[in-house]
RNA sequence: GCUCCCGUGGUGUAGUCCGGCCAAUCAUCCCAGCCUUUCGAGCUGGUCACCCGGGUUCAAAUCCCGGCGGGAGCACCA
């Protein structure tokens, strides 16, 4: 083959085996984390980063940390350190060890001591306005160059009390001359007194991300940060740390923006709108959270398929859930029996025959081995069918499984079993018979579609099944009526 | 305004570093046909892209210059 055709062989080699390309600077494992704040439960733009470093810790072998990033006291919902490690689970993401932040304070005040010592950090006690200001210009304030043991005496007094909120913080120095406005000297350290769901009031001096960020990803000695270009300014700002310590940097990647069209994925957002009353939780099907997606019935496979194929570019993208539905179609479609479901039921008289017909409509067209569910209509019996598929007006139909029938007024009439009247334009419609149950889908829009369903539903529970010309659906609950959650198409 | 980053079909991606094998890959969407007792699945076919303008070169999606467009940041949030 070699000697034949050489150039057969080097164009195999151009096709890539994973979707993901390679992590720079891999040197045997790989150490990486993900860093949310417990600020509520991970959606579907959360995922993105917690697929990625669970690949590629996978990929390379290593770890990954879950580091709960709770510094700012007065934005934490307590539910988070729960639901998170709960939906990185779902997620198939494995978390090696976790790491919380409120648990290193003290770590945070070392370093922050040290960087007073070498002159790289200050007190600052300037207004908030004015300090700012003078940065702007690229002017130093006068805090910036005062004595050490001034600085001391002023960092301790931050801890004992004497300050209040706003009034001291302590700031690194970075360049003040540096052209972008973003990266000049940065706040490292507040107080703040509002408690701590953690840590109650023990504390209240709190770092800022940029310090306690650096630190983490220095001292649990990280290979590899994955993050959003949003941070781009902040990877510089946390250099300057690395620097000052001459630490080794991990590599940074930067990917872009993700934008999710129609979903609501804002926490605080979703928060008041639960308390609102517009949402019933945080698994409403109207919501992007990944509980939300679990009710659903979408597999998280589907989910870390999507990222995986999306790459991790630093351009920025429109999310799609077409794509993402079309993924997990193709992994339950296999697994998801068929059922009638009739929304919106017109009721016919069924008559024409002088016997009992009885369906048998397979469980899985492409599963005969499953079996079929059998239904009976009797003359005189009450058959459902769909409002919407008397639009047309049509004089003839198929009921599906069943037979032909020819349509008056409000009564059915039974026209034979040849399959050929499809040819002549027939339509096969889906209907219940008269012991039909009532049964609701919950739609993504907040609305119900209440409808009868097949009585064999009601043993589908907790299963994901297809509403023949409907939808998919996963069955939530069978008693004491039947209630689905719409999946997709 | 300042700083940085990025521009391949509707969407996501491959190719860009080291110019030719790219009249541009794969997936998804969309359209049409076939098949099927679902509007699901399957099969076949189709439409659609290198931001623009110069330059270098025998040759540019790929290199250079200039535009234009988009994004991020300029918080005592992360």
């Amino acid at each position: 083959m070699e000697e034949v055709a050489p150039e057969l062989l080097v164009r195999e080699s151009k096709h890539r085996d994973n979707t993901l390309p390679d992590l720079k600077g891999v040197v045997g494992e790989v150490r990486m984390r993900m860093a949310p704040n417990p600020s509520g439960p991970l959606h579907i733009g959360h995922s993105r980063m917690a697929v990625l470093n669970d690949e590629y810790v996978k990929r390379y072998g290593g770890i990954c940390y879950n580091r709960f990033e709770d510094t700012d006291p007065a934005r934490i919902d307590p539910s988070g350190y729960d639901t998170i490690p709960a939906d990185l689970d779902w997620l198939g993401v494995k978390i090696h060890k976790t790491v919380i932040q409120s648990d290193r304070f003290e770590i945070y005040y070392d370093i922050a001591k040290k960087l007073l010592e070498m002159g790289k950090a200050y007190v600052c006690t300037c207004k908030i306005d004015a300090w700012r200001d003078l940065k702007n210009h690229k002017k130093a304030c006068e805090h910036r160059e005062q004595p050490l043991d001034e600085q001391m005496v002023r960092w301790d007094k931050m801890f004992d009390g004497s300050y209040k909120p706003e009034e001291a913080s302590i700031v690194v120095k970075t360049d003040l001359q540096h052209p972008n406005p973003a990266i000049r000297d940065f706040v490292a350290l507040r107080i703040d007194d509002t408690p701590h769901p953690r840590t109650g009031s023990k504390y209240r001096v709190y770092p800022l991300m940029n310090l306690s960020v650096a630190i983490d990803d220095h001292l649990l000695d990280l290979t590899h940060v994955l993050r959003g270009k949003d941070h781009l300014n902040n990877t510089h700002r946390q250099e300057y740390i690395y620097d000052y310590f001459g630490w080794k940097r991990p590599e940074y990647i930067h990917y872009g923006r993700v934008s999710v069209e129609d979903a609501q994925l804002s926490t605080s957002k979703m928060a008041n709108g639960i308390k609102e009353g517009l949402y019933t939780s945080w698994d409403d099907p109207q919501l992007g959270t990944l509980a939300s997606m679990r009710r659903r019935g979408v597999r998280s496979e589907a989910i870390r398929r999507y990222w995986v194929e999306t790459g991790i570019k630093e351009v920025d993208i429109e999310f799609s859930w077409k794509t993402l539905f079309t993924f997990n179609r193709e992994l339950i479609d296999d697994g998801a029996n068929r059922y009638f479901f009739v929304n919106d039921p017109i009721r016919f008289t069924f008559s024409g025959t002088d016997s009992e017909l009885v369906a048998k409509a397979p469980f899985h067209p492409e599963h005969p081995e499953r079996g079929t569910r059998e239904m009976r209509v009797a003359p005189g019996a009450h058959v459902f069918i769909d409002r919407n598929d008397l639009k047309d007006s049509p004089t003839r139909l198929r009921l599906k499984d069943l037979c032909n029938v020819e349509l008056k007024e409000d009564r059915m009439i039974y026209a034979g079993n040849d399959l050929s009247v499809l040819k002549e334009g027939v339509h096969i419609v889906h209907w219940v018979p008269g012991n039909a149950v009532p049964a609701e889908v919950l739609m993504t829009d907040g609305s119900t579609k209440n409808g009868l369903a097949e009585p064999l539903l009601s043993k589908a529970h907790e299963s994901v099944v297809q509403l023949e010309r409907f939808a998919f659906v996963r069955v939530e609950s069978v008693s004491p009526t039947i209630r689905c959650v719409f999946t997709h198409k």
